[in-house]
DNA sequence: GATGCCCGATGACAAATGTCATCGGGGGCC
DNA sequence: GGCCCCCGATGACATTTGTCATCGGGCATC
């Protein structure tokens, strides 16, 4: 049987090429290409179409899930798998939204990850127990989509002024949305109510 | 000679058992311990007594430099250094303040890393040069001590009555130092001069 | 001993923000 | 059609926050 064609992307060298050189070392696995951002991850798959490409969620020019959004698209025969350090319950479904077959947290030893790269390749879905317990509790956002936007446009602590114009609203508009969103979070302020979005994955 | 002993720590199972593995193949480094956390490094060097640790900024527990710190104090003949995903300039400073010899991020090759390792060994020490010139172009923090504790309790959002509340002052000297604060920092507000001291690693 | 800086506080004022009621338009659903 | 929810806006109001001047105490430095 033909060894699976894997593509790493991780902007980590030092990830990259160690687990690189330990999942050579499976018969079965063969590391066709390796990327340390997001377009290049695209080119690599592109230029080598693996059969299973290796994600890390936080790379520079387009993150993971965005990669695996494009390669759905483009070259839907790669399987996609997401690893990361911080797993965040709004990226996990974000990444399930985007067809990724299974979601790990860094902390799998690679002989576990190479059991993935198996189970992904053979058609198979995995996603970290924990990351999907955090997933469920967290739940859906109650956000509305313009009070998700411009919880986003808040996030850097920018006035409301600047919000406003930046999403061409009204500063009143603006301010009820806010505070809308704050109280379905049970923020006292929007700054807390971003925190919290970002913790629960909803921005 | 004697190869070099090491310590491994790293709460990414995936990343400390593929370094550990490259790190073997390399015929004059031998890890003879691995941590998943802070306290367990220290634990893991009382017990073996590396030559060199190799140490995660960000772990549970501690974080590189607090265990660097221990370990100086503690067990002086063991040579740190520091390896991390993001390497803020606050970071570096505090990692030479508490003796680390080498400070690098994970974007170097695992061959790198080697070398650095037996710099380190040999007494020598390295910074990353990317690394340092942020350091040097953040320059020294501008804020007094207080005002460094206030804007930190100002991190996650709370309200002015909550950080005099934690930090046993009164309100009006809270936005007084707050104030000062984002004036130092040119920022518009406490909570973009939040996100300016965290990313110049003043807080 | 004067000077300067940090600490901690107060008062006053202006500006930003949060909250609420209310309005009109649009769309989905029973 | 009636109901509900979202969008976008306005006005009014209370609260929070930012800014500034000012004070006194402590400590170091020249």
């Amino acid at each position: 049987m033909s060894p699976v064609r894997v593509l790493l992307a991780d902007d980590e060298h030092l990830i990259r090429g160690a687990l690189a050189a330990l999942l050579g070392l499976e018969d079965d696995l063969l590391v066709v290409a390796e990327a340390a951002s997001g377009p290049e991850a695209l080119a690599m798959a592109r230029a080598h179409r693996p059969d299973v490409a290796v994600l890390d969620l936080q790379m520079p020019g387009a993150d993971g899930v965005s990669v695996a959004t494009a390669l759905r698209a483009e070259l839907p025969g790669i399987r996609t798998m997401i690893v990361t350090s911080h797993g965040r319950p709004g990226h996990l479904k974000r990444a399930l939204a985007a067809g990724v077959r299974a979601f790990a947290p860094k902390t799998v030893s690679a002989q576990r990850l190479a059991e993935l790269i198996r189970t992904v390749h053979a058609g198979g879905r995995y996603v970290d127990p924990e990351l999907a317990a955090d997933a469920i509790s967290a739940g859906d956002s109650p956000l509305t989509a313009r009070e998700a936007e411009v919880l986003e446009l808040a996030g850097d602590g920018a006035p409301i002024a600047e919000i406003a114009e930046r999403a061409s609203l009204s500063q009143g508009t603006v301010r009820n949305y806010l505070s809308s969103a704050a109280s379905k979070l049970g923020a006292e302020n929007r700054h807390t109510a971003v925190r919290l979005a970002r913790e629960r994955g909803w921005v």
